[in-house]
Parts: structure tokens; C-alpha cells; sequence
DNA sequence: TTTTTTTGCGCAAACGATAGTATTATTTGT
DNA sequence: ACAAATAATACTATCGTTTGCGCAAAAAAA
């Protein structure tokens, strides 16, 4: 291994010389500069990131928990923070709570023991509890949450505006012309969720329209507890003739319900949901939907942690809400 | 910040009984070893992992490059991997090559450069040299390839075996009765491409039916060109009667591009993938495919890596492969 | 009891890079 | 021409942990 130390041999310089020659300090000639660096370059000197690391006590690491890897929302995500970070020469170390209150817990001390320079957080559903996440704060590591928001704590924050989502889907649903329309969300605690079926309520209620409290459920976000739902729905007396399901995956379940129930979409009933998952265009009917920015997300995530660290976590948190888009497909076009 | 000499100071042990107490070595006493624990545990000592890295040299961390993380098999394989890879306290830092053979150098390099334990490695579809690969080797850090062989080197290998998988399609399509197969393949140069492709015209062979030669096509994994190859197939006088497209999200594309065509599928022509994606099954009509598992691939990828990098690199190069499992739907059942 | 072995622990060097301060060489001001 | 200021480089401590070696005390063997 070639050290600073061999490249000071070689030039004649002392190691403190090299060092600062390398990182291009103006105490240190050009001509003394160039001799460094070409020795540098001739030797293949490649400065040892541990020595670096363990000197400055920073690790060029950004950890980054989300509930799953695999879904297609999360990967989006870590793609973009990805993509970001490395320009700015920072890594992405991934985390996944599978939706566990405590892997949650295990994986934000995994991360503040690897020393991260960063963390940024999508907390599980099941996360109503948000002491451990302080423990970050506590560590002077710069936080940043995705989507839904850290109660109580103050930390930076980028997401989709929820609310103009549910708005969305609420006024073209009612402006389409369905009069009965219903909602199935997630957990009661869920920010996100809460916010889109407020977002949908005022969109239903702003085209004139009306929705009954009870055509609003809290689900789990598990498939069984929503088919359920959804099968009870179509038993009722007066039957619902849209059904909002606050996110795509849960959406698309619900249609090849209803297609295996030979239930007609959008005829019987419309279907939309909240995503713009990758398949929900070759859906069918194609999926009404609409269109967050994952990656995006994940890019403003990366900006906003580097910035925090480069300049020493001095400055303000900054929230960043983007605006989505609405997606019109099949599943809720009345036809004419 | 707690340092062990924090530790040391508090028991009136030294730093090296404190720092041989707490790794459990065999030199100090039981009743010793409690004290310094206890000790440590009250000032809540948490061990400098870049001071450990720095002197051991080891970063326990495992690199991860993939053509792209957004795709759900890639995320899969590195879900899989983290898993595994936390379970003995390793992390996972991810890179995509975006299918660029130039980022996937630029990828290397990082890696390198971040000094990980251990790397495993999708090359992009657009890989054919392997120079900068075998600089991993020659890094001394242990290598893992998935899926796509790095030829020429000398490396781990997990992979879905994808000579079976073409297999499977290729027999259950002659078998259904069809006679007339199209294969629609990747670049010539991919080998997991050739390998289904072989595998496809076997098992049409083991079913005693034929193949054309002039019925199979080499794309280069872009929409565009698949929606071309079919259309023009649609074209000729001997239309193909099913068609295996070697990749879930290309037969995706191309149900969808038959069903705007008004094509029935599986009337005029079945269409089978490869893969199981996520939403295969819920196509209209449900995708025949054959499932991998790639996040099985993951697990045995970090599995084999860490066990190669805690053993010194001494052993064998480790071969593995999966078998894949036919998923028959239908979108090439003949109906009766 | 004396010698040898073993046990338990401390001392100090080392890992590679960084940065504060000391040192010398050069320039500037008077 | 000499003091003062400045520029360019060298010296050295430091970060926290690990580990080879040394040493004293305890245990075992003689």
C-alpha cells in the first residue's frame, strides 16, 4: 500500500508537505504541487479513506431507512438518492424495516453506529413513537424525513403534497360524475394517509359533491383487510360507485378482485388509487392514479442532507412539498 | 465522546485490558471482563468504528452494483442481500451502472475507492470487458458475480439457472400445442440472453416440435425495439403463434402494445416472460413466466461474500445455482 | 522451599492522515 | 544594511483502537 509517506520519500518533501499539497493548500508552491502530484500519480497513491475517515470523523456515508427495499416506491427513492450522492462523492448505505416498529429501531442504531454523515427516513406504519429517532438528532447527525413527516421533531423534510394527491382523485372522481364514493386509507396514525383522504374529501366536497363518514375506512395496508372491506362494500345496500384506495398496490389488488368477481371497472364501480406504480398503466382497466416523483424525492433528499453536512448543520430545516400529477386512465372514464 | 480510555480511566484498568476485555479475549478474567462491561455500559461506550477501521482495515462494508436499483429485481436481490448481510453486522453501499459500461467502471472504481470488504456485481447489459473487474481481484477484495458470468475471471457465482428457465417456456409452450415460436431476446453478447434462449429451443426440442432460426431475434432490452420485432412478426404470413420474450417487463409491453392492437392473447398469439415480476400476475391475461428468486439470489450472495471475506479469501470459488419454477397462466393456456 | 510455568495485566508502538506550531528562507520596509 | 514581515516547508502531536512484548504475581511442578 502506497501512503503519503512513500510519495514524501520519493519527492524528498515531508509528509505534511505532501498532505497539503494534495488538498491543494495555498501554503504550498505550484512547482512543489506538481512534483507531488505527479510522484502521487507515478507511485498510484490512493489516500486511505480509513486513515481520512477516522482524522476528519466522517464517514461519506449517508444511511437511508425505508420500510422495503423491494417496493418499487422505496427503490425509486434510494435510486435517486443514489444518483445525487455519489456526484457529491457520498455513499448510500440502505436499511429496511420491513414495516417493524422495532427493526425501525434497530436499524437507526445500526446507522448511527456505522457513523453516517446522514439519515434519511421513511418510517414504518406501524412508528407512532419517535424516541429512538431523536437519539439521531441527539447525535448531531443531520435527519431528514421522507413522506411522512417525525413528529415532534425537528428535522428536514421532503414529500409529495398528500393532500393535492387526495384533492385530486376527491374533485375528478366527483366532477366525473360519481355521487357515492368511498375510501379506503391506512392506519389512523398515518400522516400521509390521514392526508390524502382529507385531500380527497375537500377535493369531493370543492366539485359540489359530498362524502358519508362512513364510506371512509382505515385499513392496514395488508391486502386481505381491504379485499375485505371492498367485498363488504359491494354487499351493501348502496353500493358505493368509486372507490378511492389511498395507494396503487392496494388499488391494483382491488381490481383483480374485482375482475375474479367479474365485477365490471369502472362500470359497477370505479377504482383509483395514489402512486403511479410502474404497472398501474398496464393494468386493466388501466389505473387512475396519480403521479408522485420518488425519485425525485430521493435526489431533493440527497441535496438537502449534503448541504446540511458541508456546512456543519448550521442552517435552517428546510421542507420541500413537490406538487403531483393527476394520471386520468380507464379505471374511473365513464364511458359515453 | 466515550472513548475506551474513558473506560480505563473509570476502572483503573489499562486501555489494552479494557480494549481485550470487551472482545472477550481469552488473557483476561471473567470477574475483570464484568467490571470493564459493566463499566463500559454505564458511560455508554460505543467503540469508534472509524478507529477500527482505520486499524484492522476492514470496513464491513459490501458493495453492491446493479444495472439499476428502481427495477424490482435488482431491489430484490439487494433486499435479499441486506437481510442477510445486517445479520452479521455488514452493510450494504449500492451502485447502478444504469446498463452505461462507463458508469459501471465508474462504479468499480467508487467501491474500490470506499474500501469494501467484498463486492458483488451485475454487470450492465452493455459489459463485455472485464478489465476493470479483475482490479477487484487484484485488489485482493472478494468478488461475486450474479446472474451475468464476468468472463475470463475467476469469481463467486450465484445465478437462477437460466438454461432451465428457457427450458420450462420452451416445453410448456410446444407441449400447449403451439407450433409456431418466436423468441425475443437480448443483446447476442448477454449470455444469460443465450442461455434462455438455448434453454427455450431445447425443451421445444424435448417436446419434439422445431424451432425457425429466422423466428429468433436479438434486441437490445428496449421497448421500442421488441414492439418493432413484434409488429413486424404480426406482418407475416407465417404469424408466430406464441411468443417467449425473455424478460417479464418486455412481454409487459408487448401484451399491452397486442391489447391496443385488439391482438387476442392467447387466441392469436401466447405470450410468455421470464421472471415474475411482481405484476405479471395481474396482466391481462396473467402472465406465463417462470419465477426466479432473485431475492434468495441476494441472501446467497452476502452469505458467500462474507463467509470469503472472515475465511481470508482462502477457499474456493463457490458456484451456485437455482432452479427457477414455471408459473403457468394465461396468457398461453389454450382455452378448450 | 525453589524453580518453572502459567496467568493476568500494563507499556508502548503502530495504523495514515491532518493541522498547529516551529523553523528556515525570502521579501519588504525603512 | 538591518529589522520586520511574509512565504514555504518541516516537525510533531493527535485521533481511538489493536496487539506484540514484557513483567509481576500466582499456580504448578520439582
Amino acid at each position: 500500500m502506497i501512503t503519503i509517506k512513500d510519495v514524501a520519500e520519493k519527492t524528498g518533501f515531508s509528509i505534511s508537505t505532501i498532505s497539503r499539497a494534495l488538498k491543494d493548500h495555498s501554503d504550498i508552491t505550484e512547482k512543489t504541487k506538481l512534483i507531488v502530484r505527479d510522484a502521487a500519480r507515478e507511485l498510484g497513491y490512493q489516500p486511505n479513506i480509513f486513515a481520512q475517515n477516522f482524522k476528519n470523523n466522517r464517514s461519506s456515508i449517508i444511511g437511508v431507512l425505508v420500510p422495503d427495499i423491494e417496493r418499487g416506491y422505496y427503490s425509486s427513492i434510494i435510486s435517486g438518492m443514489q444518483e445525487r450522492a455519489i456526484e457529491q462523492k457520498y455513499f448510500i448505505v440502505t436499511c429496511q424495516s420491513k414495516d417493524s416498529f422495532i427493526d425501525e429501531i434497530k436499524g437507526i442504531q445500526t446507522l448511527i453506529g456505522l457513523n453516517v454523515d446522514g439519515i434519511a427516513i421513511v418510517h414504518s406504519k406501524e412508528t407512532s413513537n419517535f424516541i429512538e429517532h431523536n437519539n439521531i438528532i441527539k447525535n448531531n447527525i443531520p435527519l431528514l424525513a421522507i413522506d411522512r413527516e417525525l413528529t415532534g421533531l425537528d428535522t428536514h423534510f421532503v414529500s409529495n403534497d398528500q393532500f393535492v394527491a387526495g384533492f385530486m382523485i376527491g374533485e375528478h372522481l366527483a366532477k366525473e360524475g360519481y355521487n357515492n364514493i368511498a375510501i379506503i386509507g391506512g392506519p389512523e396514525h398515518l400522516i400521509m394517509s390521514q392526508q390524502r383522504i382529507n385531500g380527497c374529501i375537500a377535493g369531493i366536497r370543492s366539485a359540489g359533491k359530498q362524502i358519508k363518514t362512513e364510506n371512509i375506512f382505515y385499513c392496514d395496508l395488508q391486502r386481505e383487510r381491504e379485499i375485505f372491506v371492498v367485498s363488504e362494500l359491494l354487499n351493501k345496500a348502496e353500493k358505493p360507485d368509486a372507490i378511492f384506495c389511498i395507494y396503487d398496490r392496494g388499488a391494483i389488488e382491488i381490481i383483480h378482485y374485482l375482475n375474479q368477481r367479474n365485477v365490471s371497472v369502472p362500470q359497477t364501480v370505479a377504482i383509483a388509487g395514489c402512486g403511479n406504480d410502474f404497472f398501474s398503466q398496464y393494468l386493466c382497466p388501466s389505473l387512475t392514479t396519480v403521479d408522485l416523483s420518488p425519485h425525485k424525492l430521493g435526489e431533493l433528499a440527497s441535496e438537502i442532507l449534503i448541504n446540511d453536512i458541508v456546512s456543519g448543520g448550521t442552517g435552517q430545516k428546510v421542507k420541500n412539498v413537490l406538487r403531483p400529477k393527476l394520471l386520468v386512465r380507464d379505471s374511473t372514464q365513464k364511458l359515453i
